[in-house]
Formats: structure tokens, sequence, C-alpha cells
RNA sequence: GGCCCCUUAGCCAAGCGGUAAGGCAGUGGAUUGCAAAUCCGCCAUCCCCGGUUCGAAUCCGGGAGGGGCCUCCA
């Protein structure tokens, strides 16, 4: 494969070329989240990226496996179910929804696999039986725990000594274990709560022991890529590493990737810290996907800047990207969001002569991948986006593609350039439909005879339509007997303005285009004739 | 106390030894009857102090702030 990615490994602290076990194949195991509560955006901040991360692979042309766990049970399961008055299953079975459901509007798709740790104790048991005979593990009153001074690297991936463990004082006390530092594999159950037989009791599993199961279950002993939060690289990471290599004896994960937390003012957001922000309250006052976009703005290891003015300030560079797909609509009569564009990446030549515009449009093409390449560096990426929509811009400035006059060459040139804007905006996962709230708001206006005029539609499609129908009433005189849509309203009265103007009565033309701005009704005057946009 | 990491314009942010991407805000101009949209221009020497180097935001040492993990956490 003819590709310089570089990812950095947490493992060895520093850009490694990207190489995986089984040549132009990929594993990935990403943790999720414990199904106990509603999620919060900073549940999605991995899911995103990594998504992302797939979709880059995929397009370098590696065949992607990715697996997300859902942790269904554990003690703050059993905490949360006896609050709510019910089982740990259904608690589990509801927040699950609930995950997904938020996956689904981030545009998250790429995931393969999701296994239940619930749906994976046999595998846990297996390993826990094959940890004792090799001695990693010890049972002791009903538990399982693995001895952590057994194994002789363990604490390399976040450079911990397990000798030195024992000094802090904040490890859960518990006079079962040998070292202060050794962590369950098992955990033997009371009574009431949620039980699997094993070999040394009723119980239910440690907290890192699923994670092992189930990916060498789903992807092999040896994974090319392992993903999660920062957050989750002390202890949970450190000891799916242990008892994953203690029991294969081979290496667990070639390539350890950790995100950034996402932060507000100067703290992480998290359900310990209670700052979180529920994504289901989130997406009513944002649209999903500039949440999306707020979550690749940042370099994925860096922590992200999340505040509701932060979302505004996203929405209005991506409004850029809106009005242009509208304005490329214009000119070809073509949707942006249909678009086919390439989905693997291959060598590009612009090709001598070439118009000025496609040298540019490749170039930016290149830059962007380029970033990408470097450790996935979205940021850097979507920068060049910024740049592409630009030269695009200025393509249609400069060859007047809106006058109707447009040369096909330069018309080429351009649509050569969007391709590229498309095939770009599917590595980031956006722009791939139309924005939820653009859909133009149906309602219709009735007129009749000799009845009163009947608006029909949601509330707020009935609203505008009787504020357009208002400004005719004032400034157009009586309507003829029709159904009317609100785009035909306002139609009539951007006709109404363009006589006005075609009679330099500026007056009348600026009234009825300042009462439109009242309901939010922007017009723009453009070479093919003038558009309204409802904001 | 131990282990990591960060500090770039008003705000967000890229940058990984060769002379500061991009976005938001601001501002000047082109365009427009006026707007809107679009384009172009302006807007930072990179927390401080030393050092290495022909050359450092980028490497090393020290200092000052800030964050994460060591307990559940994406």
């Amino acid at each position: 494969m003819e590709h310089t990615l570089r990812v950095y490994n947490t493992l060895t602290r520093q850009k490694e070329p990207f190489q995986t076990l089984i040549p132009s194949k990929v594993s990935m195991y990403v943790c999720g989240p414990t199904v106990y509560k509603p999620s919060h955006i900073g549940h999605m901040v991995g899911p995103v990226i990594f998504d992302t991360v797939k979709r880059y692979l995929t397009y370098l042309g590696y065949e992607v496996t990715w697996v997300v766990n859902i942790t269904d049970v554990d003690d703050k399961l059993i905490v949360r179910a006896r609050e709510l008055n019910t089982t740990v299953k259904d608690l589990a079975e509801r927040m699950t929804v609930d995950y997904l459901e938020c996956l689904k509007r981030l545009n998250v798709t790429g995931i393969d696999h999701m296994p239940r740790a619930t749906d994976h104790i046999a595998g846990m048991l297996e390993i826990m039986r094959g940890l004792i005979a090799k001695d990693y593990a010890y049972a002791a009153g009903g538990d399982v725990y693995f001895d952590v001074l057994k194994d002789a690297d363990y604490g390399k991936l976040c450079n911990r000594d397990p000798e030195q463990m024992a000094g802090g004082a904040r490890i859960e006390v518990s006079d079962k274990k040998r070292n202060p530092g050794d962590f369950a594999l098992w955990k033997g159950s009371k009574p009431g709560e949620p039980a699997w037989d094993s070999p040394w009791g009723p119980g239910r599993p440690g907290w890192h022991i699923e994670c092992s199961a189930m990916s060498m279950n789903l992807l092999g002993t040896t994974l090319d890529i392992h993903g999660g939060g920062l957050d989750l690289q002390f202890p949970h990471h450190e000891n799916e590493l242990a008892q994953s290599e203690s029991f294969s004896g081979e290496p667990f994960a070639r390539t350890w990737m950790h995100n950034g937390l996402l932060k507000m003012g100067a703290a992480k957001m998290a359900g310990s810290v209670g700052n979180v922000v529920n994504i289901a309250d989130l997406l009513q006052r944002h649209q999903a996907e500039t949440v999306r976009f707020l979550l690749l703005n940042t370099h994925y290891r860096s922590p992200i800047e999340y505040s509701d003015d932060r979302l505004v300030e996203v929405r209005k560079a991506l409004d850029g990207f809106y009005r242009f797909f509208e304005r490329f609509e214009r000119i070809t009569k073509k949707s942006f969001y249909t678009l086919d564009a390439p989905t693997v990446r291959r060598p590009f030549q612009a090709g001598a002569p070439s118009a000025a515009f496609v040298t540019e449009f490749v170039a930016l093409w290149e830059k962007f991948l380029a970033h990408m390449d470097d450790d996935f560096n979205t940021g850097g990426a979507i920068g060049v986006l910024y740049e592409l929509l630009s030269a695009l811009n200025r393509c249609a400035d400069t060859c007047q593609l809106e006058s109707g006059k447009a040369a096909a060459e330069d018309l080429h040139a351009f649509e050569r350039g969007v391709s590229f804007l498309k095939e770009l905006s599917q590595l980031l996962g956006v722009f791939d439909k139309p924005r939820a709230e653009a859909k133009p708001a149906s309602g219709e206006l009735t007129i009749t005879a000799h009845a009163p005029a009947v608006i029909t539609g949601p509330p707020d499609a009935r609203k505008l339509i009787a504020g357009v129908k208002q400004i005719l009433d004032d400034v157009g005189g009586t309507l003829p007997p029709e159904v009317y849509s609100l785009d035909a309203l306002i139609r009539l009265l951007i006709n109404l303005r363009a006589e006005s103007r075609k009679a330099k009565n500026f007056a009348l033309g600026d009234q009825i285009r300042k009462r439109l701005g009242e309901l939010g009704v922007t017009l723009e005057d453009r070479p093919g004739g003038t558009i309204w946009r409802k904001e």
C-alpha cells in the first residue's frame, strides 16, 4: 500500500508507521459505555473519532472490523436499577437503545459488532481458568484476582510500578487481595445481585475482563488498534492488557489510541464531576452535524473545548458550506448530498494543460490527505476543507458560473473541485444529507372565492404563511383563489419586489425585503434571480 | 506523593527544526440602487528565563500557570 499513515501509539509514546498484523486488514476495538444512564456528549467523542478513523482506513484500502462493547453488568447498573425499581436487564436494555440512537444521530455508522458483556461470560471464565492455571490469578473467598506482581511487565502502558502502588491509599481495600494493585476478575455475588455460575461460586465479572474476552473472541488474540478515552488508560486498559497477554502469551494490541476528553471551562466533563450535557437535550438545540464537526475540529488526542457558544460558532462556519451546496445546485441542478465521489484513495494527476483551478483543487485535496496521514489530524484537515470551499466559491465567482454564460470547461473544473469536496466530506462523515431543519416548512394557504382563507400545516409553518400573507395583503392587493405553498407566496412577493425595483420604486422593494426579514426570511439577489432562505 | 500531558491572536484551533493553516468575532475594499451572499486585504512571533543550532512555536534545562490519571468515568 502506497501511503505513509503514521499513528501515535500510547504504548511507545510516539508516532509509528501504521502496519497491520494481516496485510490490508484492520481489527479495531474501542471501549464502549456502561449502560446505566443516558449518554452525554463525552460518550460520543470516541465513537465519532474512531468512526472517522475507520472511514479513513477504509479509504486507504483496508478492510476494517470494528468492535464496540456494551457493558451491561456492573456495580453501577445494580445500584441504578435498584433506584429505579427495575431490573439490571431492563435498565441496560433501555440505556443501550439510547446509546444506539445517539450514535445514529451523530452518523457513527462503522461499528461492525456491539457485543454485550453478559453474552460472553463463558469466554471470561475461560480466561480466568487459564490465568489461574498459569498462576497469574488466584481465587479468594468467591472472588478471583489478578496478581500484578506475577506479571513481569505490568504497568508498561501507563508507566506504573506495581511495587509502588501500595503507597496509594485510594486503591480499593480488600483483605482478600495479595497486593494492593491486584484487581478483580470475578466478584462473588451477594444475594439479589445478578449472578452466573463459576468454578468459584456464583458471581459476576470484574470490570476489565469483559473487554479481553470480547475482543479476543471477535477479533483474535492480537488487535491492530485498541482505542478508548484517555481516562480509561489506567487502570482499565493497563489491566486489560496485563490479563490478556498473560493469558494468551501474545501481544494484545499493536497500537493503543487514546482520545482526549471533553472539557467545559477548566474541568473535564464526566458523571463524577456532575457537569454532563445529555445528548438528547443537546440535540434539541443543535444540529447533530454541528456536534460531530466540533468533535473533529480538535485533534483527537487533545482535550476538546465544549460550550454552547462554541457550537454556535461552529454552526456559523458550517453555514458557509450549506450555502455553497445550494449554490452548487443552482449552477449544476445537482444535489451535493447525493453526489458520487471516489471512496478509495488513488493517485490523481491534474493532467496538463489543466485549468488553474483544477491544479489548486488537487493541491488542497492532497494537503487534506496529508493531514489525515499524520495521525488522523482532522483539525488540520478541516482547515483545508475551508480553503477548498473558498477556492470553489472563487471559481464560481471568477468564471461567472451563475450567470448562465459559463464556459463548459470552467464548469467542468468546478465540478471536479466539488467532487473533491464530496470525497473529503465523506471521510469526515459530514454533508451526506441535507440538514433536517433545512427542509422547507410545509403548509398551505387555500383561498376560495367566497370563504375565509384557510391555512394548514404545523404551527411554525402556519405562522410563517400567515406572516407572508399579511405582507401580501398590505402591499399586493387580493390573491386569486388558489392553493398556495409557502414558496409560491414568497415568490409572489419576490416578483412584486422585482417589478417595483424595475420601476425604480426601491422603497416598496426594500419594505418587502425588510418585512420578510422580520419573519426570518432572507432575500439574496443573484445573477440568476432572487432566492430566499429561511433562517 | 507517583505517572502522564498542556500553555499559539479577543475566542476556538493546526503546527513535530527552516522562518506562524483555518474558523468565529473585528476591520478595510471589490460587488450591490441599498442589502444579503461571495471574493480579496488587514488583524499573533507562539507563558517566562537560559541553552543547543546557521536557524526553534517546534529540541534540552529551569521557572510560572493549567489539566488528566492513580477510586467510577468515554
